[in-house]
DNA sequence: GACAACCCTGCAAACGTTTGAAATTTTTTA
DNA sequence: TAAAAAATTTCAAACGTTTGCAGGGTTGTC
């Protein structure tokens, strides 16, 4: 009833060997017809199933990757997994994937684990404390091994591995020069936790922006939430009480961009035409909400097609060598009403 | 370098046995305190990692249970699969995720390579091709192999099975009837697919709350949706064009309820004064959106971990009885600004 | 009728690990 | 110093499958 029906139990009820079994069972030529049909039809009707696991430990492949990442409930960070998904599965891998909730020593014994269970390969978009701590030396195992490892989002040089990053600065870059290219005179920006590879990037390419345009260095336009919507009530209140308002927010993403929106209209304030609002990820909702946010599109399911692919290619190459390649996929900007035009 | 080290290379290397190796390394307590550090740190040095794939095959446990759903990117989906993860991870489970894109024939697949590869139980929220053909035959070899197997969000009676489903009929019944006790009179339902167990559920639950309260049927006032926020637009432009307009729209789900709700601001009316809307998922956005949303939220992280909960009752069960609990959680109408005081 | 050619099946080893029982070595005891 | 006891190590089998090679049987050819 419960023990699954194995070859050898099917060669003892037919009083042969279990290579013929197997032989039969994949169709090898030098089986007879016979033998081959009886025992088929055996097979499926106890209901066998080819163990895999003995497979794998005899052939050394197991056709199963891990992926490792610090959330999972979240749009962009599935769209990657559904990305790696798509390329993949149909290929016959099996996706074994692991949430770290952003901490360190999880991660270190998730890789313990995959490599434990000899995945074929590592994704992982590093913990927050990972990324923090710089503490990589968990991955020295997969290096030694020459287990392909991908990188995605958080791009570590410490030794040759793949990796496929969005270029966050150049999204906030191009964001903030919209903002300008309207007429805004006083961008903020509301930033996301320091130290946090994602937003200090958006953090960079909003500074650097405004430099390249000459705009003043105003320390008070810039405040901090933690990619929270409610984090971004209280600084976008104090924002909005200073002397000088400003007249258009740059938000590290779109969570924190509907708080702000949210703020700015319990004040009585217009968007776009009193304050403009732009935000980061794209969510899906963001046609729709009123007004309909500007926000710069990450593309996640495409950054997991590109990382799988890279996969394949270690996977492929006939020489051992690291096949190390660094892709940078651009963001883009998608222009909604929410950064339209002034009010005077 | 590639290839991982086995207990057979450190044996010979210390030329001893490989019972040796394995039990100094498992630290049993019949070898020697010498033999045992010694063996331990050349382990370590040579950055030995104990190969899963034969253990499980010898214990015929490997401790990897199957996930099927229909889509990963997705609030709902994701919060379910985090809830499973986040009782099975730290028991030390590997979560195999496939994902069917509704389809019956991917379905069927992963099953037959979950099974192959010996996982312990398999959760499956199963797609809506198979829910229409009403096709459960690839289950069986689950059943008969009495593998734990537990039903998401759609439950199938057919064998003995767990499951754990939300109560859609519930939640559109609670909603409809907030809207009446505001004083709607004329509640419009945007309908999803007709076939689809959790939008005829919620169908159901509109139809019955106001047959219950004494409304008169009115077939113009429902109109189809395919869940998308762009499938609300016209559906919607229809029911605002009817000679006597809906003052309430009660939404299949927060996608088309956003939708509903740009039709009718882009028409110059006014939410919740002139028209109230709600919608059913309660995603994340919804309380900041403006108005804020009033929406059914569906327990979906909890969901996970009573399925969760549910597996571990099977695994731990002494008899082998099936166990097959079947829990229905209640979802929760939160209130918000979008079903408030009507205008007069 | 002998020998080759062919068809089909079985043997045995391999993948890496664990574990009860047996064997060996070391220590203790009288 | 010999026997008993204790400590440590090895043997062998097992998990389920595949596969090169050898073996046995049948058929065909001259």
């Amino acid at each position: 009833m419960s023990k699954p029906v194995t070859i050898k139990d099917i060669a003892r009820k037919f009083k042969c060997s279990p290579s013929t079994v197997s032989r039969a069972l994949n169709n090898h030529p030098a089986i007879n017809e016979d033998t081959r049909r009886n025992l088929q039809e055996y097979a499926k009707k106890v209901g066998y199933q080819r163990n895999q696991v003995s497979l794998s430990l005899l052939n050394k492949k197991t056709a199963s990757i891990g992926v490792i990442v610090p959330t999972i409930n979240n749009y962009y960070e599935s769209a990657i997994i559904e990305g790696i998904d798509a390329v993949l599965q149909p290929l016959g891998y099996s996706l074994h994937i692991c949430v770290t909730n952003e901490q360190y020593l999880l991660e270190q014994g998730y890789v313990e684990k995959l490599l434990s269970n000899r995945v074929e390969g590592i994704f992982v978009s590093v913990s927050q404390e990972t990324y923090d701590g710089g503490h990589y030396e968990h991955f020295e195992n997969v290096y030694n091994r020459s287990l392909p490892l991908i990188f995605i989002d958080r791009e570590y040089e410490g030794f040759a591995a793949g990796s496929v990053t969005i270029d966050d600065y150049l999204g906030a870059f191009v964001a903030v020069e919209h903002l300008i290219a309207t007429g805004r005179k006083r961008i903020a920006h509301l930033r996301g936790p320091q130290g946090m590879s994602v937003a200090d990037q958006r953090y960079r390419g909003y500074i650097e922006c405004l430099q390249q345009h000459g705009f003043d260095r105003d320390e008070t336009l810039i405040v901090h939430t933690d990619f929270k919507v409610e984090s971004a009530i209280a600084p976008v209140d104090q924002l909005l009480g200073l002397p000088s308002r400003p007249d258009a927010i740059f938000c590290v993403n779109d969570q924190t961009a509907i708080g702000a929106m949210k703020v700015i209209r319990d004040k009585g304030l217009r968007i776009p035409e009193d304050i403009a609002v732009a935000g980061f990820d794209d969510s899906p909702i963001s046609g729709y909400i009123s007004p309909s946010l500007t926000s710069v599109a990450r593309p996640g399911r495409q950054l997991g097609i590109e990382a799988a692919r890279i996969f394949l290619q270690y996977q492929n190459a006939t020489e051992k060598e690291a096949i190390s390649e660094h892709l940078i996929l651009p963001p883009q900007l998608m222009i909604r009403g929410s950064t339209g035009k002034r009010g005077k």
